[in-house]
DNA sequence: TTTTATCGACAGACAGTCGGTCTATAAGGA
DNA sequence: TCCTTATAGACCGACTGTCTGTCGATAAAA
């Protein structure tokens, strides 16, 4: 029956991530979170002060797991830049284990919020994780440009809304010539070759699927 | 008392717009609405099937007069490329009138819905139209892209991400680098020489304020 | 007479509050 | 050391007020 804060606490997150994930924010009832706790409508808000209060602290544990693994994987300078560069994106889509499913029902109109705070995380946090190796690859003689940040920023601007959101809807067809233009596109921004990134672009959708 | 269908849908429209543009949609109770325009419920649902309809109904309206204005404004042969250019994006932050100040209320986290259908008409309905001058630019000989319409889809996707959303939070400083940057990255998505799309970016973030 | 617009009482659901309970443990006295 | 009392932290569930959407009745127009 009693526990720990803490402990409680995580168990109120587990509860609301899967029904967050299954039906949206809007479409969760504090009711049904509590029901499947196992505890009273007081204990709840002794713990959260609000619904909200709630799907902040899912975030925040979400996104600590996020750009934590995504650092550890772009700070591991015994793998090539490129491939750095593949599995920190990579990580924003698998999404660690701790909130399982969050990434696939995000998109969903019920959970505008919770997806548009998301995003604030991933155009806050990726962007500085990823010009740290592009910096490396300038030193290298590898990318050519005075603004790796806003390079960065901008590529992840876009894949978040145009390939991850369900904001454009494309047929397959219509995603492969925008999968190919984003790399010619990207080419052009790191000051690099005409196809010398196809490989690497192309890595990040089929492994992402998406 | 009694009104044509029309008529009371319109009314019930700027009272909505007034009412979500101030206090947000979820802060807005349909009581609210239906009081301010001086009708009963049952008037509200014989109208509107919800009160997400109404907001649908609102973006509806809201879009249309957006885009037919941004449309005039980039047909109008008679005027520069530029100017045209500048216009179109200009158009879309100024808001044609018929809904006063959507735009300015729309970043709140209480909007998040309603921003996100938003954003979804700009990212799917500005790019187009842009698409259409830059090929004349092209033909001109005044860019050069093989993918006009995903680099001004890029271009739209980032400004309003960055620039119009509080996504992500900068001093006056950090704004001016970010345009710096953004305006070197068009330069290279476009093909033309560093410093040549100087004026015309300037412009845009004079006129528009931010 | 049929269709169209309006009304307002009502049902059902929901978020958040509040007074109070229970229990482990710490503090204090014998 | 053992017993009593005090305290604080976790928990409970009834209750309040609010909100959205429905429905049958009604009035006006066509």
């Amino acid at each position: 029956m009693r526990k720990e804060a803490e402990e409680r606490r995580n168990e109120i997150l587990d509860a609301a991530d899967e029904l967050f994930s299954q039906r949206g924010f809007d479409g969760t009832s504090t009711k049904e979170i509590l029901e499947k706790v196992g505890i009273a409508r007081g204990t709840l808000y002794y713990h959260f002060k609000s619904k909200e209060d709630i799907m902040d602290a899912l975030i925040e544990r979400y996104s600590v797991n996020l750009l934590e693994t995504a650092q550890e994987i772009a700070a591991n300078k015994t793998i090539a830049i490129n491939e750095r560069i593949i599995g920190v994106v990579l990580a924003l889509k698998i999404s660690g284990g701790s909130s399982k499913e969050i990434m696939e029902h995000i998109h969903k109109p019920q959970n505008a919020l919770m997806h548009q705070k998301i995003q604030k995380v991933i155009i806050n946090g990726v962007p500085p994780i990823l010009t740290g190796i592009i910096r490396e690859g300038i030193e290298q003689g590898l990318f050519n440009t005075p603004f790796p940040y806003e390079c960065m920023e901008m590529v992840v601007v876009y894949m978040n809304t145009v390939f991850d959101d369900d904001m454009v809807e494309m047929t397959n067809e219509e995603q492969a010539t925008r999968i190919q233009a984003f790399t010619f596109n990207i080419e052009r921004l790191l000051g690099v070759e005409s196809g010398s990134l196809m490989s690497i672009v192309k890595q990040m959708f089929e492994n992402g699927k998406g």
